[in-house]
DNA sequence: ACTCTTAGTTGACTAAAACTCAACAATAGA
DNA sequence: TCTATTGTTGAGTTTTAGTCAACTAAGAGT
């Protein structure tokens, strides 16, 4: 471990891209770079950085180690934060990762406030639909609507997930829909993301304990609840949007709600953090924010509607 | 990040329990380590460590600090570990939980030898029945016999477990069994670490389908299989133990195994590890050298019994 | 209670790095 | 071909990390 302290210059150098970004960034120069990239390089007796004159690129060992190197440096940052977060206001990497749409919709809005309030704070906002491995790729916080089974996760609840049925008013206007049964027979648009995206439940709001089934079928399905909102927008039929995506519109008039009057299954938006001993204070106050601004028990999208 | 390369000098400090050891671990005075601290806790304006003069404690501070910089300092050797392993053998410090009697019986025996075949590998064994977070705790392998439902965990199959019913010879000579179902009137010691101790399944090795379950009920209940063996060699009842911690008494004659006709469900030891993009060759050297050593299909201590 | 021993701190001094600067070779792009 | 920029090298300097020795404080042993 006489290496300690190259770590950070190595990190500099395979984020940056070079040596002379590095230098400019560790505010050292570049000479002092190459030469502590050299020495490390003798210490380990490999070569961790193939360089070409203009492009530089990692040698296998140079991943590996930049694989732990980035976790030590990240470490040694929430250090420091730790500490100061304990006689100060929450500072540090804040590291999120959010679907992209929910998160287009109403995480990112929150952003600017969130980082205004808190100024030490440094937002690392990662929209991705894909579940990503929260440890190990280093976030403090996902946001995800299934809870997984992972014993160091916790999963707090952010807000309740509805679902709409909804369609343009002129869609809706040249066809005869009288119960969800007769959305077997309609062109309904399809999130290839939601597991049973091709099988919709209905149950009437007197009988609660009735359930209605529905398998339909369309011409269109796509993963990306946005891209399937604004088809439906266009005429191009039925889809069974997040209440938080299309709840807008219906206001608006630009969608009409179908079969109101049932209740279709209500998941969960979570926030997902690992279990700590010390909980960072920028996640909690993240958490607190979100809770918040998104209004827990019915939110601010669904006022009116539910 | 100016204190980076305090870090390595805290840590010690906190491992070691004072500032004259960890000078002594570090190969430098100890003056030089009282500066570096001091200095540390300037620059970061808080105090980490809270000195009387004969007994350092960490502060709250502190805590928090160690706790982060402990895993920089790990990262940091896993880093050079990395690139080492790729043009070398195996080697790094390898951190490994296993539960206690297991471990003891049947893990300890071989770490000598694996050792001794991987010279630069540094082992540090925790026996321990608690499950414990593998990956805060910075675990490189745990061994368990319940694959956890951790999504970031990956469980390869280490050695089938199976359980037997025995007790002492004159125990059995005074008493008489006829079936299973006769151990309601026994005086049943139970493990309780299992999660269906007082209820003990059989099943006709004829007829593989119909199970019969008892409920047995005693006098003693402890949560470790090696004190509960002892209490079965000397005479105190009829217990159910694991195979690998009783067959070599009763190979020897010291316990007397009954219902040998009957099955009994099978659990499954495993190795569990974190899942990581490279997988470290100490860990996979050492599920390899496991596997060997215990016998896969058929372990050592089952053989000429099942 | 009285040493004895060992702990951490402090200041003056020294050795060893870490860094800069300027000159240089190499190369991608204009 | 020329130019701008990159990484490397060697000499020289500054900073810093370190040692050493003297000092204070307090637990352990008798």
């Amino acid at each position: 471990m006489e290496n300690f302290n190259a770590i950070p210059v190595f990190v500099a150098v395979a984020q940056q891209g070079g040596f002379s970004a590095a230098a400019r960034e560790l505010n050292i120069s570049k000479s002092a770079v190459s030469k502590r990239i050299t020495q490390l390089e003798e210490q380990l007796g490999v070569r961790l950085i193939h360089r070409t004159t203009r492009k530089l690129s990692l040698t296998e060992a140079g991943e590996r180690y930049y694989e732990y190197s980035l976790q030590a440096t990240r470490a040694a940052q929430q250090a420091e934060d730790a500490v100061g977060e304990l006689q100060g206001d929450p500072r540090g990497l804040l590291r999120i990762n959010a679907p992209m749409s929910f998160g287009r919709l109403h995480i990112a809005p929150l952003i600017a406030e969130f980082l205004q309030r808190y100024p030490h704070i440094q937002m690392d906002l990662v929209l991705d639909d894909n579940t990503l491995n929260i440890v190990e790729q280093g976030f403090d916080l996902a946001i995800r609507a299934t809870r997984l089974p992972d014993s160091t996760l916790i999963a707090r609840t952010l807000a309740p997930l509805r679902s709409v049925i909804c369609a343009a008013p002129d869609y809706v206007f040249r066809t005869a829909l009288t119960s969800p049964d007769s959305l077997k027979d309609e062109n309904c648009l399809l999130y290839s993301y939601s597991a049973d995206a091709s099988i919709w439940a209905f149950s009437p709001q007197e009988q609660a304990g009735q359930t209605l089934q529905v398998k339909v079928s369309g011409n269109y399905r796509v993963n990306n609840s946005e891209a399937l909102l604004s088809a439906i927008l266009n005429g191009a039929g039925i889809g069974r949007l997040p209440s938080f995506a299309a709840a807008e519109y219906i206001r608006q008039g630009r969608l009409t709600q179908l079969f109101a009057d049932y209740h279709m299954p209500v998941k969960t938006m979570y926030a997902v953090y690992p279990e700590r001993h010390y909980m960072p204070a920028k996640v909690r106050a993240f958490l607190e924010f979100a809770s918040e601004k998104l209004g827990k028990d019915t939110p601010h999208w669904d006022v009116g509607l539910f």
